[in-house]
DNA sequence: ACAATGGTCC
DNA sequence: ACTCGGACCATTGTA
């Protein structure tokens, strides 16, 4: 790897393992509170919703069944309403009824659409809206367990998952919204703006990339105008979200099915998007080599922290196994170093914060004011959350705004990099309102 | 109890 | 002919 453009960090992907567990472990213990009520409320809306849209699909189809079941609902689809299979994707047991698949045959018969949202519903209400609730304590609060074992370095959270919480589609924001400040207190929701690819941009090389976050530009519209051949002023709306898929897409080792696929485009034209891409970005371009090289070579590869992920199919004579195994060594060490700098700002974070907690509080050394100290304490500001490149923190009222200066400064100036990182921090009553 | 399928997040 | 990076969890249906 080129890591000419970072300095050498003077700590190993282990000491931050070791540093972040006793983080970790306090943001589980301090847990964040829910508006049970709320949730309560949208239980019952949307499952009232969801009968109304049960009785729809029903009617369509001329009969019940189980919605729930993809054989079913292939039966129903495929072989009573004859729709068209052609170009749908397979499953072990017949045609996959994923909304993907289901998206491309919309215009066909109007049960589609109802069937959509009836999946989408009842994945809010059997994921969501009716497990949570029962997992408070007596504050009200969740406390999810944080985990360090992934390939690439990246957090788990389990039991229950605070990764996946909605935040697109219809109902994002509502369930977003029932996680709430405490009394007196406010959120605040921190993350990067686009730290993978400022990352693979460095560890690339990429002139153009790290001149263009240099620079400060819309990469999204920067990369369109490459690509479409224009000036960034004149890239239309779609130029830039295919832009987008394929600044996306780089770091994932996206290929050009992978890119019709998300696009909806065909094949030949998300080749030719890449195809000249790379001709723009030759480091990028560089980097994926030299990485599927050394994977070849050394059998892993590994992030500017040295945790290493290491690939023993890549030699495989099966070709799709090998080839996947060629896009974990594109994408690891830059979700891997990724990962590492947010657990880095998580450390220095806690550190802060708690530094923080000390000056508001007492201001002698009598015993008297121990428990008032530690009822400052339960109420004094400390992070919450993390979700892979944010981080959501809860603190008083009155000092929301030094206190998302002090987050957003240390998740910026945490490491340095050939650019400049950047992170966004809101301030608000609930998980929505501060994002 | 477990695999398959599908869906949510970054 | 067919595929993209990393997780967790709910439901169905079979063993």
């Amino acid at each position: 790897m080129n890591i000419n453009n970072i300095k050498k960090p003077n700590i190993t992907s282990e000491e931050i393992n070791e540093q972040i567990k006793p983080v970790l472990r306090e943001m589980e213990k301090v847990g964040i509170k829910i508006d049970c009520n709320a949730l309560k409320r949208l239980d019952k809306k949307l499952g009232k919703k969801l009968v109304k849209i049960k009785g729809e699909i029903f009617k369509l189809a001329s009969r019940e069944f189980n919605i729930d079941s993809p054989i079913q609902m292939a039966e129903v689809l495929f072989k009573e309403l004859k729709l068209s299979t052609d170009g749908l994707k397979r499953t072990k047991s017949g045609i996959s009824t994923a909304a993907s698949e289901l998206n491309k045959i919309k215009s066909e018969h109007a049960i589609i659409a109802p069937i959509l949202e009836h999946r989408e519903i009842s994945k809010l209400l059997s994921t969501y809206l009716r497990p949570l609730p029962a997992l408070v304590d007596k504050n009200d609060r969740l406390h999810t367990t944080y985990g360090l074992e992934t390939s690439t370095g990246r957090l788990t959270s389990s039991e229950p998952n605070l990764q996946n919480i909605p935040i697109r589609g219809k109902h994002g924001d509502e369930i977003r919204s029932t996680f709430i400040a405490d009394k007196g207190m406010k959120l605040i929701a921190a993350d990067y703006s686009q730290i993978e690819l400022r990352i693979v941009a460095c560890l690339a090389g990429d002139t153009a990339m790290i001149d263009a976050f240099k620079k400060n530009e819309d990469i999204h519209t920067r990369t369109a105008a490459e690509i479409f051949n224009t000036k960034p002023n004149k890239v239309s709306r779609d130029q830039r979200r295919k832009a987008k898929a394929v600044n996306f897409g780089i770091v994932y080792g996206q290929t050009p099915y992978g890119l019709s696929q998300t696009l909806g485009i065909k094949i030949e034209e998300a080749a030719e998007y890449i195809l000249h891409y790379f001709d723009i970005h030759r480091g990028i371009k560089g980097y994926i080599n030299e990485m599927i090289e050394k994977a070849h070579t050394d059998g892993f590869v590994e992030t500017l922290f040295g945790s290493k992920r290491y690939l023993p199919n890549i030699n495989s004579r099966i070709r799709y196994i090998a080839e996947a195994e060629e896009r974990m060594a594109i994408n690891t060490p830059v979700q891997g170093t990724a990962a590492e700098v947010l657990k880095l700002a998580m450390i220095k974070l806690s550190q802060e914060l708690a530094k923080l907690s000390g000056e508001s509080g007492v201001k002698s050394g009598e015993k008297l004011l121990q428990d008032q100290n530690s009822k400052l304490l339960a109420s004094s500001t400390r992070m919450l959350l993390t979700v892979h490149d944010e981080i959501v923190v809860e603190c008083p009222e009155k000092e929301a705004k030094k206190v998302a200066k002090i987050v957003k400064d240390t998740m910026e100036n945490i490491i340095g990099l050939c650019v400049p990182l950047q992170a966004e921090a809101g301030i608000g009553d609930n998980w929505s309102e501060a994002k």
